[in-house]
DNA sequence: ATATCGGATTAGACCGGTCGGTCCAAGGCG
DNA sequence: CGCCTTGGACCGACCGGTCTAATCCGATAT
């Protein structure tokens, strides 16, 4: 076959970037772990900077199909998808050992001194975001949102979170932070906005319109 | 003077640290960096890892000395001084580049890898978060957080969405993540919890106590 | 005021090891 | 046969770290 070593490298680097990161993933570590010799892994990639961009492809068609599954799901309401797909995600996560997500890693070791590594990363981002973005915008329409909700803006501040999340995650290798927002997100945020559509009528004003002043 | 040198490798390395990460950073880049013969690099300090073990300690002076400044406003109410402190970081990092938050950084390129980076960095994290969450408890004693809050939690929970928008700032270098994040947990949320404290005796229960089911 | 002494510091040549990458000959297989 | 792929020796550059001689500079003695 033809890809069968070329896959075998994108596999063990999808664990291994994610594990020591960039710089300190060494090619013979690499050719070690998987039993290559260089000639073919130069055969396959130009470099290791190309290795790892088709890495991050890698993972991020692993991510579309978590989306697919999620985002997909009709059977649940719009709010419900996105947060299946971030439980998804967990437990992706603790698969692998509660290391956090790839893309965070990498953005954060590199996008301060390369700039394909960077706008790449923040290219992966934008998409997820924007896919779920999809998702509470529809979420909006419904009445499920608030209707002055920037469905993009808030679809980015989760992910956000998530991330900041992930790396909690990979620093004491638990899932609480994960869990804690979601909950917060989900559970405590949403029942927050169900009061304030439920009292609306009784109360002044409507929106929450960035009230200034105190914090 | 005794520590000019120390110093002034420790300052070096506090930018290049944040720039190019732990595994990029070269020690003759540094010693290039500040015209210092290896020498005396190697007379300060007993190895690279020494050498960013103490660059992070100047760090957490540095994030001590804003909390002293934020957390110890008693011109403030006690969320204010939370908020103030963000923002004083996001101004920090905007003198930087918004290269984001170093520990963040750090902690992702070695937590999958080193024990002791990942170990003190997580110390670091808990340790503001304490200290943030002192504040949220006064707010929560004087009425000004729901009665049910668990500071040391929220205080994790905002901390951890910090980073998350720490690394997103660092990928677009742009303020706009931290922004929104500011934005949401202190004039949206807020404005939702005080939203319900008004309506509260109007409505059926008092906890959203992690509602169930539905998203 | 000067000489001298001794630890702290500087200076940089040097080390073995590993890095990412090159090259070409030897398979494997249609 | 011809071509994609493997195998691995080999390369110069650079890595973190060691070592020793030179130098600085305040304390002390005279």
């Amino acid at each position: 076959m033809v890809h069968t070593t070329k896959q075998r490298l994108l596999d063990a680097g999808l664990n291994m970037l994610l594990q020591r990161g960039y710089n300190d993933l060494g090619i013979q570590a690499l050719l070690a772990e998987t039993g290559t010799p260089k000639g073919s892994f130069y055969h396959h990639f130009s470099s290791k900077e190309d290795f790892a961009l088709e890495v991050i492809d890698l993972y991020m068609t692993q991510v579309h199909m978590g989306l697919d599954a999620a985002v997909g799901d009709q059977t649940l309401p719009p709010l419900g998808r996105v947060r299946k797909f971030f439980e998804m995600t967990r437990d992706k996560y603790r698969s692998d050992g509660y290391l956090g997500c790839m893309l965070g890693g990498l953005g954060q070791e590199l996008s301060g001194v390369n700039e394909v590594f960077r706008s790449k990363i923040e290219w992966c981002f934008s998409v997820v975001a924007g896919r779920l973005a999809g998702c509470l915008e529809e979420a909006r329409l419904r009445g499920e949102l608030p209707p002055e909700t920037d469905s993009s803006a808030l679809a980015n501040l989760i992910l956000n979170c998530w991330e900041g999340a992930a790396l909690r995650t990979r620093l004491t290798r638990d899932p609480a932070p994960l869990d804690a927002i979601l909950d917060f997100y989900f559970s405590e945020v949403t029942a927050l906005y169900n009061n304030k559509v439920a009292g609306a009528a009784s109360t002044n004003g409507m929106r929450p319109d960035h009230a200034k002043g105190e914090v």
